[in-house]
RNA sequence: UCCCUAGUAGCUCAGUUGGUUAGAGCGGCGGACUGUUAAUCCGUAGGUCGUAGGUUCAAGUCCUACCUGGGGAGCCA
């Protein structure tokens, strides 16, 4: 007999069925008489039912199905009698593919914090609530390329491993291949990175955006969707050393097709996962409220599930540096002097600010647009204005930044003297700034952190419970 | 990296102004129970109190350093 799936039985089963299924033990209980194992195989958040009557069974294997255990079970599918599920699968057959020793097992039928499972990460996975994560981000992966794929972009795999550090993104990884202990040096006493693999030094991408313009400017349009590497060290629930970006880049595009792309973008990620997780993002939502019980009331969030409705239902606010400034200026907290950093035009957004901006003042995602250019990258389009660039930051509640992107200065002559300015080597950068020399165009592109998106439709609060396995400073276990 | 905070049983925690033998719930194990929903009821085992020093007649409790986790900040996606 073939092995079904719990999600096509629960979802599509009759009773009298003969199936088999294959999956793990999330507990067992019952009588004398009758034991009830809820199985889960990964297919659906929901267990099934297994009703198995104790009488013709071994009583050794019935020790043996233990919270954990991977069994198979072939038996006839039932109406179910008890009143918590439509259908159940009466067992015939039991085996014990797989023990798992109770008193060493850690994922027991009880709750468990996330620290404890972020130690545990490898077993994580057979949790509900991280198999819901997990099944999502498969659904938000996917749906990236969907979106991408209907609108004509082109996937593009930029390297992983680069030469480039121009971009200034943030700490680079090393890639070397020389002797740790005792590196050859150039006469200066520097390392010789001439002698490396490379025959130069090389580095863990921390943007594929300089070679997706590249690509963009041929192709039309782009994205990349990859491994990222930053080597900062930080702390905190919404940064990673090892994350994953996507990076749209597209040629004729001005700053305000950059903005309607990046909303449509990420409402139809929201819509997709309505459309397609609403079992996961129920339990989810379920046990975010669960999480919020124990919260002061006015820290308290909206329901998950209301929460992305009500961003798929409403239009991102559209203001510039200049306007959020003088909102933070006219604002409660900025008078009675609650916020921590000064606010005046020029300065970089606190996380306070925006969080401001985003959760009290407009209770609403904010693009924020045209920033100063001494707070931007090189590359980004300088505005007429001579103070400003074409630059945009999609704000999220809690979140923060999930987008940052710009339209990127498509006059070499422009690009060149700001470089200079900034220090950036351009010698090193001819080959970007070729795409200025020959039919150069207006061209735009944002970055969307991946885990930062997976953190709002999920709803958890820690970016290391949305990644398999989270690489942050000093932890690169398993 | 900075600030705050925590580390006690497999897990989640309690442990009074320092004072005999360190507790509970959950989980585990044994038993009971005619269909249970993280079942219920009875019983039971389980601890180098993060590590290393120090203060003291006496340290889980006080002090110092380090390690690890969590929250916040910075950097950013």
């Amino acid at each position: 007999m073939k092995r079904v799936k719990i999600k096509d039985i629960l979802q599509k089963g009759e009773p009298g069925n003969e199936v088999v299924v294959k999956g793990w033990v999330r507990t067992k209980r019952g009588s004398k008489n009758v034991n009830f194992i809820a199985l889960n195989d990964g297919s659906i958040i929901h267990n099934l039912q297994v009703v198995v009557d104790v009488d013709n069974f071994d009583d050794s294997l019935l020790r043996d199905i233990n919270t954990g255990a991977a069994l198979s079970v072939s038996g006839k599918l039932a109406e179910s009698a008890g009143s918590g599920q439509a259908i159940e699968m009466i067992a015939e057959k039991v085996e014990l593919l797989g023990g798992a020793d109770p008193d060493k097992f850690p994922i027991q039928p009880k709750r468990h914090t996330l620290e404890f499972l972020r130690e545990n990460a490898h077993l994580r996975f057979r949790t509900n609530t991280f198999s819901a994560v997990f099944r999502v981000r498969h659904a938000m992966a996917f749906a990236v390329h969907k979106f991408f794929n209907e609108k004509g972009f082109n996937y593009l795999h930029t390297p992983i491993i680069t030469a480039s550090d121009a971009e200034g993104a943030g700490q680079m990884f090393r890639v070397s291949t020389l002797d740790a202990k005792n590196p050859p040096l150039t006469d200066e006493g520097e390392v010789d990175y001439t002698q490396d693999f490379f025959g130069k030094a090389t580095n863990l991408t921390v943007s594929g955006q300089l070679e997706g313009e590249l690509g963009a400017l041929a192709l039309g349009e782009i994205y990349t969707f990859g491994p990222t590497f930053r080597a900062e060290n930080s702390n905190t629930t919404r940064h990673l050393a090892e994350f994953w970006m996507i990076e749209p880049e597209m040629a004729f595009y001005d700053l305000k097709d950059n903005m309607d792309l990046a909303e449509e973008f990420l409402k139809s990620l929201i819509k997709y996962a309505l459309d397609n997780c609403m079992d996961d993002l129920q339990f989810l939502a379920g046990r975010l409220k669960q999480e919020e019980k124990s919260k002061p009331q006015n820290q308290r969030s909206m329901d998950l599930i209301e929460k992305l409705e009500f961003v798929l239902n409403n239009n991102f606010i559209r203001i510039t540096y200049s306007e959020a400034i003088d909102i933070l200026i006219n604002s409660k907290p900025y008078k009675k002097k609650k916020f921590q950093f000064p606010v005046e035009w020029g300065v970089d957004l606190q996380s306070e600010h925006e969080r401001y901006l985003v959760e009290k003042h407009f209770n609403c995602p904010v693009i924020l647009t045209d920033y100063p250019k001494d707070i931007k990258a090189f590359y980004m389009k300088q505005n007429a204005d001579g103070k400003t660039v074409g630059a945009m930051d999609v704000l999220f509640p809690q979140i923060g930044e999930i987008i940052g992107g710009s339209q990127r200065e498509e006059s070499l002559e422009k690009l060149e003297t700001r470089m200079k300015e900034m220090n950036v080597p351009a010698k090193e950068m001819d080959w970007y700034l070729d795409t200025r020399r020959f039919g150069s165009v207006e061209h735009s592109g944002f970055g969307l952190g991946f885990e930062r998106l997976i953190l709002f439709i999920t709803g958890m609060g820690n970016i290391r419970d949305v990644i398999a396995f989270p690489r942050t400073p000093k932890n690169a276990e398993f």
